[in-house]
DNA sequence: GTCTATACGGCGATAGAC
DNA sequence: GTCTATCGCCGTATAGAC
């Protein structure tokens, strides 16, 4: 979905600026000014690669998913299902310093998206689908066939919540805590 | 911690305002001439009742806030901490509508007042701090005194979990499922 | 207390040189 | 493809009449 660059890597350098930055503080309170600051792009420029600030929101939305597709990656070289579920709550554990700083990188994009109206609010809802998706996939070849959706939206609920917490109160431990449990969980599954 | 009013009720219809469209697109995105045209308050006079735009966002802090006390004092007339609990999870199921339109109420506001940074993200810490020590009293009330923070974690997140999922798929039906598996964990305890 | 008019700055977006 | 300069609007905030 995102478009090759021949020449330079400054569309990149634009989209890791905009997608740290609405990480950081929010998209909409982000402005062209800070993305070219942070990126080095001068100001003008940025509209040679996006033609106007809906598409940067669009081009975030790009890199996200990517990021998940790699994440799902590698967690398909893992040996089984339940060596997945726990790879992926252990990865958001030790991301939790960074999740009590600025909230669950997808799960506060989809939060602000959504209430943002138009085409990011909808494309946003494709970002939990992934995962969602996935997890439910595990527990099916988990031998859950029947409540493997259920099983998903109780994983992914208590992980986006235990993060939403860890963010308002600025405590990683809340959402180590969570996830420690929730292994636990899927271990006596 | 609101100022009365003595002669009219502006400020509550502009707080009204500020609230409803904080809830509906975000506190961010809401600009004082939206406020004043869903008040009908004038916009010029806004800044007799609010020194500035962050003042605002502390009043609609202050109304959430009181709507807690409020539900709080509800629940305190249920017989039991089972009941209340459970009346707890009922009333957020009831919101389900709501919420898959707009997210939780306060979780919400905590997500994006959490990015916002200055003296909103410190206040809004407290607005997830007052449900989860209810939710822990209760806890403890049923007789889980050495793990009832771990309980009110898990409840806490489980909802705001559930909530955000079912904002970004704006489909009520999750947070409803997911509230029905919490009553019936309640009831086991 | 209430309202109108407006100043001021910042932000998104464009024009056009190189 | 890259960058400088700048426009026009919108949003916050203020001044001051009533």
């Amino acid at each position: 979905m995102v478009k090759p660059n021949k020449t330079g890597d400054k569309r990149k350098r634009l989209v890791d600026a905009a997608v740290s930055l609405a990480y950081r503080q929010g998209h909409r309170k982000t402005t062209l000014a800070d993305i070219s600051e942070e990126s080095g792009v001068p100001l003008g420029n940025v509209y040679y690669y996006f033609k106007s600030r809906d598409d940067i929101g669009n081009a975030i939305l790009d890199a996200r998913e990517a990021e998940f597709e790699r994440l799902r990656a590698r967690l398909d070289g893992l040996p089984g299902p339940r060596e997945r579920l726990i790879a992926f709550v252990s990865m958001t554990i030790r991301n939790a310093p960074n999740v009590a700083a600025h909230g669950c990188p997808m799960g506060s994009l989809c939060a602000e998206f959504s209430k943002e109206g138009g085409e990011l609010a909808t494309r946003s809802t494709a970002l939990f689908a992934g995962p969602m998706g996935y997890m439910a996939e595990q527990f099916a070849q988990l031998g859950h066939t029947d409540k493997a959706d259920e099983l998903a939206l109780q994983l992914q609920a208590s992980l986006q919540g235990a993060s939403l917490l860890a963010q308002s109160f600025r405590d990683p431990s809340l959402l180590e805590r969570e996830g420690k449990r929730l292994k636990g969980w899927i271990k006596g599954l």
